[in-house]
DNA sequence: TTGGAGATGCGACATCTTTCGTATTTACTG
DNA sequence: CAGTAAATACGAAAGATGTCGCATCTCCAA
């Protein structure tokens, strides 16, 4: 299988993509065809490249069952979750989570209920951790 | 001057410009390049294409100091970094900013001075903004 | 065992990004 | 007021992305 440049970061296909894929577990073209939205209507060959694509950066791996690729994704979302937050932090809040977080809260589309919980989960993770 | 289409996020080379300008308050082509990386060995003119464009995109805005450009950020860092972050929460947080901030908390690198500034933080926004 | 439905492989094309070289314009200075 | 150093404008090239059509391959049901 050739190889592609790997850039450690999924364009904006290939999130939407695997969104579905871990959300799904895992699945085939058709599956994924299944879960987009109706009014996205992409050629099933479109939807086959890009997973194709995928796996040759590296993103899922594919297993075939009967003459059909089913593809799993190789990275857990928590983990491709923190390591997209570690790079944001690093190229647009200096490098300092904090000030992150504080842009969060600062922001007015937030609710009430989203800081609070916010809040509570801080709380937690201060008695826990640091007793 | 021709109008490129809007995409409302900066690429890669643009958010490094972006950082800069945001850092300066302004400046020329010439500034723009004397505080990049001086491994970065970008041409004059490439800095003053991305500049152009970046104006085109509606992303700085210019002004004509003698024969040169002095170009200035249309947008606040502060609201970029929102409007990212919000981006993000949606993408790849199920529109939970909660759960963002949960997973960035995991994160081993956080100190107990930066939670409990992000939790005074909180508090005040909670008392000051719901009361 | 074979024909065909349905899957994969691949090349092509349009668009966007990043970079630069060349051509042109401009505003000081002598 | 003309010459020139320095700036801008523009086109082009190379690579990445997103999309699709066509060619090919492959199971499996009759």
């Amino acid at each position: 299988m050739r190889q592609r440049k790997r850039n450690e970061f999924l364009t904006e296909v290939e999130l939407e993509f695997m969104t579905e894929l871990w959300a799904m577990g895992e699945g085939s073209v058709r599956d994924m065809l299944a879960r987009l939205n109706p009014d996205r209507n992409l050629a099933y060959t479109s939807a086959a490249t890009i997973l194709r694509i995928m796996e040759q950066k590296g993103f899922v791996t594919s297993e075939k069952l009967g003459k059909t690729f089913i593809y799993s994704p190789v990275l857990e979302k928590d983990a491709y979750q923190a390591k997209t937050l570690r790079d944001l932090s690093n190229k647009l809040f200096d490098g300092t989570p904090a000030s992150m977080v504080a842009r969060l809260v600062d922001d007015d589309g937030i609710s009430e209920d989203a800081l609070k919980e916010i809040q509570a989960l801080l709380q937690r993770r201060l008695t826990d951790d640091f007793p």
